[in-house]
DNA sequence: CACCAGGCAAACC
DNA sequence: GGTTTGCATGGT
């Protein structure tokens, strides 16, 4: 992914088999959702970097995408860290040709392809987040789950007034490890995935837990050392290999929204097994056969 | 009022 | 060892 740098904003080419608006209808899926807003066909985003806070906006004109900065901090290291947030993000560099080859052939996929054409992952490219996510929507519904992020964010992040706006930040592990149990309680977390949450957090702020050391392994290795960190199943360790290190193989199969999904294409919901076979034809793709099923549910 | 939600670990046979 | 249970609350 090539952004070109024009001083105050960068440019790059759309890549084929992306569609910036159906990026916007995730974004948009939740009105308790404080860590992005969008206006119009514009996302506006604030991030930590080190010891300064950027603001910059994303969107899509012509054919071209754009990233601009809109707090007047754009030095290079800010540059570089906002367009590597922004690729992740939207899983931008991934050629998904394979993918769309597959889907037109799969009897669950090809409608799905056609109707939500160019829809990519929409990562959390930030670890501690992807696992407060996770963690917090196990075995809840999604607008519980927002609730519950919300007031994370709120109680425990910082927040940017802009022009009218305010911008909240994921809070850093570091500042999660000292909390008191009692005040995530009080969020209304459960006993236990507060105490997930804090024990990440002071893994990261140890340094015991790290982006760096876990990028460096392959998928297998990747799950089991996801696997032994307390508070992480086989659905939390694929839902953070799919939303944070973009893996195209990783498949929460667990997960109730693919059988709910295929449910109602077959009319009977199917066994855990019974997808395993469905999803042969989807290997080293799962994640993406998932988020096709997942966006079939919100209308 | 049941039962299910983008599950998990600990307790229990 | 495989199976059951408690957690938290909102939606249907």
């Amino acid at each position: 992914m090539q952004w070109e740098d024009k001083q105050t904003y960068l440019e790059a080419g759309s890549p084929s088999h992306f569609r910036f608006d159906e990026t916007l209808v995730f974004l948009k899926r939740s009105d308790q959702e404080i860590l992005h807003l969008v206006k119009g066909r514009t996302v506006f985003k604030a991030l930590r970097l080190e010891d300064e806070v950027v603001l910059f906006s994303i969107t899509e004109e012509d054919g071209k995408l754009y990233i601009q900065f809109l707090n007047g901090k754009f030095n290079k290291a800010i540059k570089d860290f906002v367009a590597d947030y922004v690729t992740k993000w939207f899983d931008l560099e991934r050629d998904v040709e394979p993918f769309y080859q597959l889907a037109q052939q799969d009897p669950y996929l090809k409608d799905l392809v056609k109707t939500y054409s160019g829809l990519r992952v929409v990562g959390i490219p930030d670890l501690f987040e992807a696992f407060v996510w996770a963690i917090a929507g196990q075995q809840i519904n999604l607008t519980f789950a927002y609730t519950l992020k919300r007031r994370f964010v709120q109680r425990f992040g910082e927040k940017l007034d802009w022009e009218g706006e305010t911008y909240w930040i994921f809070p850093q592990p570091a500042v999660i490890a000292d909390v008191n149990i009692e005040i995530v309680r009080d969020l209304q977390f459960s006993s236990r995935k507060a105490e997930y949450v804090l024990d990440i957090a002071k893994k990261m702020r140890d340094g015991t837990l790290s982006l760096q050391e876990l990028e460096e392994k392959s998928y297998p290795e990747l799950k089991k050392a996801l696997l032994s960190i307390r508070g992480i199943g086989a659905w939390t360790a694929d839902y953070v290999l799919m939303k944070c290190f973009q893996m195209p193989n990783a498949f929460p199969i667990a997960d109730a929204g693919i059988h709910q999904a295929l449910k109602q294409q077959l009319s009977w919901k199917p066994t855990v097994e019974e997808i395993a076979n469905i999803a042969k034809n989807w290997a080293g793709w799962e994640a993406y056969a998932t988020i096709f099923l997942w966006r079939s549910l919100y209308e």
